[in-house]
DNA sequence: GCTGTGAGTCAACCGCTGTAGAGTGAACGT
DNA sequence: ACGTTCACTCTACAGCGGTTGACTCACAGC
């Protein structure tokens, strides 16, 4: 047998399993349709378990739901190649495994849940859009730059929740070379 | 005193009031927030007549959110009309008093309910993007008409449910202006 | 006038879901 | 060895929300 993990190793351990499994059904089925019954089911565990450690269902749902906002990669770029490293970057995060499920998570409730609509206002979009528009030279930057945000939102929803055929099995190369131009 | 309405004709305008309270709950908070109570508190009657009419909140959803599919505008359209055309109708469906509720109750759920979810990608998605495919010709033909559609859909979504700024107080002749020619 | 029909109401049921509090047993410090 | 801590479980509660069936009452046809 292996050797037994200590106790807060073990604790880091549900702890992760709860969020997975959070994240899970959170981005499948959406906040409301999402029990903490259910996730605690899926994780193995207790369901006061996941009220001990997360508080509430809103508690647990900000947890799942983060996301990891590095625009370095739309920093780096220039006004050229910046759609097409935008792109790179959201399909990146929606094929990267960790990734996948907290970016899923916030994109499907971000119409239906108050604090997720939120976070992709203000942050996602919002900071995003700032970064981009002080690219662009024209004096409708931050209109273009929120017109452009908003089709990088309706590829991600398209593709990945709603799964849109022929968009969702298309590859990464078609998408950016069909897509980066305009 | 007005004189007394018909008792279908009663019939009528009741069911119509609580269908125009469906949309605004549905279009405001989503599905599952959404109550039959508070349907009913809205429309000024009793919860039991809701279900007498729909049969159950599926049935009153589906009432609800049912979407004008009227390809005219993108049918009369040649190719290099096309985008702005599309925006136009897009816009112009959100515009209107009458189409906006319902089609915002549609868009608002097509990603946390599965029917809403069907209608989207089936009718309003693969139809339009059949008949915005047939006018391209290239190869790659199906694939940029659901890209084209994706980004109709972001731009409804940022606009009207996110109410992302500066996208939603922008006027429909600059949104068409900058997004018409990608 | 009388009766049937149908719009609209009332009260209640029942399952589900978030949440709380007491309890248990194994790991940990001493 | 022993008391303490802490992850984890069991049970139960309270409210909400969809759904139902019996009831009321006004209007239409005879």
């Amino acid at each position: 047998m292996t050797t037994a993990p200590s106790r807060d190793e073990r604790r880091r351990r549900t702890e992760a399993t709860i969020l997975d499994a959070a994240r899970e059904l959170f981005s499948n089925t959406g906040f409301e349709r999402t029990t903490i019954r259910g996730v605690a089911a899926r994780a193995g565990i207790d369901p006061a378990l996941v009220m001990q450690y997360y508080g509430n269902k809103e508690g647990l749902f900000a947890a799942a739901a983060r996301w990891h906002i590095d625009q370095t990669t739309i920093l780096d770029a220039d006004l050229d190649a910046l759609p097409a490293a935008a792109i790179r970057d959201l399909l990146g995060h929606f094929e990267d495994a960790d990734d996948r499920i907290s970016a899923a998570a916030l994109m499907r409730n971000c119409l239906t849940h108050p604090a997720a609509a939120e976070v992709m206002r203000d942050q996602v979009m919002c900071d995003r859009a700032a970064t981009v528009a002080a690219k662009i030279d024209a004096p409708d930057a931050e209109l273009r730059a929120a017109l452009f945000g908003a089709t990088m939102m309706g590829l991600g929803m398209a593709r990945y929740l709603i799964e849109l055929e022929p968009l969702a099995s298309a590859s990464r190369e078609d998408i950016e070379r069909l897509l980066a131009p305009a």
